[in-house]
DNA sequence: TGGTGATTTCAGAAATTTCTGAAATCACAG
DNA sequence: CTGTGATTTCAGAAATTTCTGAAATCACCA
């Protein structure tokens, strides 16, 4: 590996965490490697870069590009393919999130509804259906959020990133506005 | 394996789950086991469930440990552990969100501040500082949320999660309600 | 059509991870 | 102490994943 050394630990780095995660080592480098590159690069000057054969390049590119993670570029005259990251972080962001969404969660989601489809033959397995169930829940319920706030626009996103924990003071604030008298259910965030 | 259809089923799944995460497939059905079992098991148990290697359950359990993942019980007159997972979902996901936190954004965020501290040698590492520093801000960005939003309690938690993005609705109306009189242009960023 | 260079595929090699059984350790009761 | 059973450790076996080089494919040009 031939690189210059801030970009060589960068891209250990993602070599390492790569594998932490379900991305192999070498997706990981040449992640890291392409997002840090002034430029797109080709598959031959990252095999070059991270002393990889050319085939496992062409392999991992393959890889990313099943993930929607990097970017295709031409040079004029030239018929090779240009690699690259989009420049904006949220998006890429947004990126990582969604296509984790679709590999383990929908999948997860699919498998329990189906399981809570079925008729438990056992007390064992009428726990087991009732545990199913609460996970079930969460999940949904954490999908639902993901779904809402992927819609909004950037900048909002970080808005409401940056109030964190804060957003519950308006909703008390809210609500001692909002429902004088008539709250219907027991709301956790309307102790007056 | 030796399990009634609908825990097989759950458990199998986590097996692929869990290797498709760091985590290795034993790990991931043991797990899963534990989850839905209606009583603690001990390791005999779990190793004759699944059909695997007594050390193996025992390597695997010391894993789930080591993530907080796993309770252990006693049961009288009995010197073996038995192994459960906390009953509250809730619970588990914020153990599961605190340890994916220490084991892969903590190191991130420190290997990417060290190289942000270092002097650029060439035109090449000054872009890849710029851009881990695009890196480093969104991480501690989303960082910093979620260590606001964990201090919730889960019933709080669980209405932010139910509002999702309607809570920038409130955003608005407390712009206009705040910056009555001020600039027009409400700015999402102008928390005082 | 044949030539050129870029890219992909894929069978097997290499590396890594996971799993096991045997032995070691531990904890406690007699 | 000594015996008993539970648990852990660990070296090597087994399984899986990753990587490579050679061959195949592809896209374009003349």
């Amino acid at each position: 590996m031939n690189l210059p050394p801030l970009v060589q630990s960068f891209v250990l780095h993602f070599g390492e965490m790569g594998s932490r995660w379900g991305i192999n080592r070498t997706v990981g480098q040449i992640y890291a490697l392409l997002f840090v590159s002034p430029a797109p690069l080709c598959a031959e000057e990252i095999a070059e870069s991270l002393g990889i054969s050319r085939s496992n390049v062409s392999m991992s590119l393959r890889e990313l590009q099943a993930w929607n993670l990097v970017l295709l570029k031409h040079k004029p005259d030239d018929r090779r393919d240009f690699f690259t990251t989009p420049d904006d972080v949220w998006l890429i962001l947004r990126t990582l999130a969604e296509e984790r969404k679709k590999r383990e969660v929908d999948p997860t989601l699919s498998v329990l509804r189906e399981i809570l489809m079925q008729r438990p033959a056992s007390e064992a397995e009428r726990h087991a259906q009732l545990r199913m169930g609460e996970m079930h829940t969460l999940i949904e319920q954490l999908t639902h959020w993901y779904e809402d706030v992927k819609q909004l626009e950037t900048e909002r996103l970080a808005t409401l990133l940056s109030l964190g924990a804060k957003v519950t003071k308006l909703l008390e604030a809210k609500d001692r506005v909002v429902s004088l008298g008539r709250s219907r259910r027991p709301n956790p965030a309307n102790k007056s």
